[in-house]
Parts: C-alpha cells; structure tokens; sequence
DNA sequence: CGCAGAATTGATACATCTCAAGCTGGGTGG
DNA sequence: CCACCCAGCTTGAGATGTATCAATTCTGCG
C-alpha cells in the first residue's frame, strides 16, 4: 500500500492558490472555501514516484497543484496505456469509491492539494457548487478521452505524434498564458517511452516519426526535450484533425 | 440540422418507467421527479436513423429508454472511431454546453426520454440529485472510456473482438437480469462494420477474427447474428484481460 | 424466388513492431 | 579533470499483423 515518497509541503492560502479558478474549488463562495481549507493538505512527489497503484485504497481525492502525472493502465504481460495525463488544476480520485482503477505516476516533481475523501463527500453533499464543477470538469474529461479515442483506433503513427506534440504546445501556451502562433518553444515533459505509451505505439516508432517531422522542417530539436514549432498551423495539418476543430484538452 | 425522422411516442409514467432505476433520475425522490414529468416528453428513432450530428445545437439532453444508439467521431477523409455506445439508461447531451462533439445515430429502433436543456439546467440548479447522479455516471462513462483507450492502443485484433463480444454478452446479461455463467446465447446488435468502427478494425479483420474465434470453438454462431458462448471463462481468457477484472461497462 | 446488403475469403501491400547495434550527453568516482 | 557509465535516444534490418483491393458467397427480406 501507497510505496510513496511524500515530502510535506506546506499549505498556501487558498485565496493565493494559482489553481484556484481552474479546480475544483473554482466556484465556490468564501464559506465553502473555508471548509475546503479546513481539510486540506498538501503532498509533494518527486518525478518518477509512484502516487497509488491501480487497486490500492486511496483515502482522499486531490487536486494537482504544480507539476505533471500520469494515469497508466497495465496488461498482466506488461504492455501498458496511458489513459490520462494530469496537468496542474486536474482532480485525481473518484468520490464514491475507494480503490482506483488505474497507476498514478509523477512525471515532474508534484505537488498536489488533498482532501480526506470523507469529509470531502460529506462536503459535496452539503453544498452543490464542488459538485457542479467536478461535473463540469469530469464531462470535459470525457470529451477529450472520446477525443484520444479516435486518435488511437484510427491515426497514424505520424498523425498521432503531430497531435499529442500540438497539444502539449497548446497546454503549455495556455500555463503561461500566451497564444500558439507563429513560432513557438517549449519542453517535452515526456520521454520517448512516455509518449509512446501515450500514443499506443512503440518507442521506437515515436524516435523515427519524431526525426521525420524534424527532416520535413514541422518542428526543430534542441537536446531531447525542447522544441520550436516554426509554424503551428503546417504542425496542425500533420494531425488529420479538422484543422482549428476541437482539441481544448 | 437534424435530420432525424422522429416518431411521436407516448409518454410512460416515471413510476413504471424501465430505466427508472439506473438512469439520471434514479435518485430523484417524488417531487423532484414530478418536476422532471412536468419537462419529459419522449421521441423515437428508427433503427439507422441519425439522431443528431456532430456540430449540430442540441435542444435537449436525454436518457435512453429502449434500443441502441452510437457515439461516433469523423475525419474529414471518412476514417470513423466509435465513441461510446449507448443504451437503455444511458444519458445523452451535456448540460452547459450547446452543440453536441459526435454522431449520434439509432443502431435498433430507439425510445428516448428528453428534456429541453434550459428546465433542466434549471432543475439540477435547484435540486441536488439529479447532478449527483449525473456525476456518478459520468465518473462511469470516463473508466469505461479509459478502459477502451487501453484496447484500442494495445490490444490485439483478437483481444479486441473477444473484449467486445464479453462485454456485449455480459450486457445483454444484465438488461435480462441474468448472469453470464457456463452456456449463454445472445444477439449482437452491431453489423460487422460498426464493431470495425467500435474497435478500431476494418470489417474484414474482424470477420476474419469470428470466423477464427469460431474455429477455435470460443463461439458458435447461427446466422450472422446470434452467438452463442459454449464457455465464457474461455471467452474471458482470449481479452488479454485481468481475469474477473473490471469492465462494468 | 430473387435480389441487395452483409459477410467471408483470398492475395498482396505496407505500416508498425521487434530485435539488435550504436550513439549522445550529463553525472560520478577515481 | 578526465574517463567511464548509463539512461535515453536513434538508426537499421527483418518479421509480422493488419489493411487494402478484389472476388465470391451468404442471408434475410420483399
């Protein structure tokens, strides 16, 4: 049960939470908030700690306040998926249940904002506006997995690497609030392997589409991690989607 | 805009409704579901017939009553993905948003029960159960959905079809309150193609995969349609799947 | 009975996987 | 400070599962 390293951290002022118009707790008036904060707590994970493993108890529900992780499903043989990734804002647990269906993995070091999953019910049945946006946010969630869906029964390896390396582009313009256009740069928070478990492909694959789009001039490499889209919207038309459709993952 | 042929159905009380139970108003207590009497009224479809079409405004969410019905993706070159199936008890439409993401087509004749979207943002505004409801089949929706991107990215062809058919049996199981044990016969609702669409397979694979299930005397088959599994255990161990994990679906 | 849509079957092509070497860059210990 | 090491990545050659294209053959329905 729960091999996690965790590092305490200490708790931020909601009213100072830079979450706070995203997550869960987006709606809620000064009182609510109030009984949020008296049961919070914060937990920090370095990158590449395990969270919970798929199965385990997990006794509370939690918002990810800074950093990146992964929900991975994992075939008895050891072929693996991964079927969520969770950016700061995302909820992580499912108020109702006890044990979680899939491993959760911090990619970057973490920090998540807890909630003993009792009172946390408790509070969900007692006032409605933590209830309305977890609705609101686990709808969006269930759109972009249908999107996902699509994506890994029907692209190709090249469509599928254009799309997931657009949306990160997107994700990360939209953490530092700026627009996706004309050149862009940023960080992969992924390795090869990542994103090949990602896209339902095999690393290897994912290197040799990856030098493709290089040689074909889509995006540009410095070391592994950082790239520059010279042109999004050429990017765009790599993805087969219905260009500017869709995507607000 | 909705091209849909809809047939006038007669309205069912709530009290003897089948769905009553399961679906979005499961919760509801006597006057909340008078409220929602007052805003029901029920529409039907044809079997092939289109109920609405990605981009389209949608009026009204609903709940499937009888039948089928399908949530599909398009490309712009016609690759297809099937998103989501639906059935008796399922929930369509989301609330908040007014234009509907996929397909959504009448697989068998269908018997919807809608409510115009306004009353009923109304109604989940005022009254907690319905949004609580809500919520929790949302929550189901996205595992199930998580549980078809790690089919789609990793498994098999013959994992896929043999997933399918054990979900469809144990389904179909459920909807006739039985269990799915030793001999069990049923129907599949979905042609050759749709189940292509379903699990990211052209049609001939997934004929080609019966026709080798069948050989290998996991199924039997009379007619195209009906199935009969002499052994589910020995259907269960074709799905790649952690044995009696699982698939609530 | 006959026909059209659905399904099967076959031959071949091709995208992606698999297995196997190398490469590269950043960190560590001698 | 350099050599080594190792995880992450790239590249290559070959195998393989699934798609594609093309006939046939079923099946259920009018």
């Amino acid at each position: 049960m729960a091999v996690h390293q965790d590092l305490r951290a200490t708790n931020v002022d909601c009213a100072d939470c830079p979450i706070r118009h995203r997550a869960v707790c987006a709606r809620c008036e000064t009182e609510e908030l109030a009984r949020l904060e008296q049961i919070k707590y914060y937990r920090s994970f370095q990158a590449g700690q395990p969270v919970v493993w798929s199965g385990d108890r997990m006794e509370y529900v939690a918002s990810v306040v800074s950093g990146i992780a992964t929900l991975t499903q994992t075939m008895e043989d050891g072929r693996r998926q991964m079927v969520g990734l969770l950016l700061p804002s995302d909820f992580v647990g499912r108020p109702g249940r006890d044990s979680v269906a899939y491993d959760v993995t911090a990619v970057t070091d973490l920090v998540m904002c807890c909630f003993r999953k009792k009172p946390f019910e408790e509070l969900m049945l007692s006032t409605p506006h933590v209830g309305q946006r977890l609705l609101e946010m686990t709808l969006d969630e269930l759109d972009a997995a249908r999107e996902w869906m699509l994506l890994l029964g029907r692209k190709t390896a090249r469509e599928k690497i254009s799309s997931l390396i657009a949306i990160i582009a997107r994700r990360d313009a939209s953490l530092r609030q700026r627009k996706v256009s004309g050149r862009f740069v940023f960080d992969l928070p992924l390795t090869r392997e990542e994103m090949a478990d990602y896209l339902g492909l095999t690393l290897e694959t994912v290197s040799r589409q990856i030098t493709a789009l290089k040689k074909d001039g889509l995006i540009e490499l410095e070391g592994n991690r950082n790239v520059t889209i010279p042109d999004f919207d050429a990017l765009l038309d790599q993805t087969g989607d219905d260009n500017d459709g869709g995507f607000l993952v």
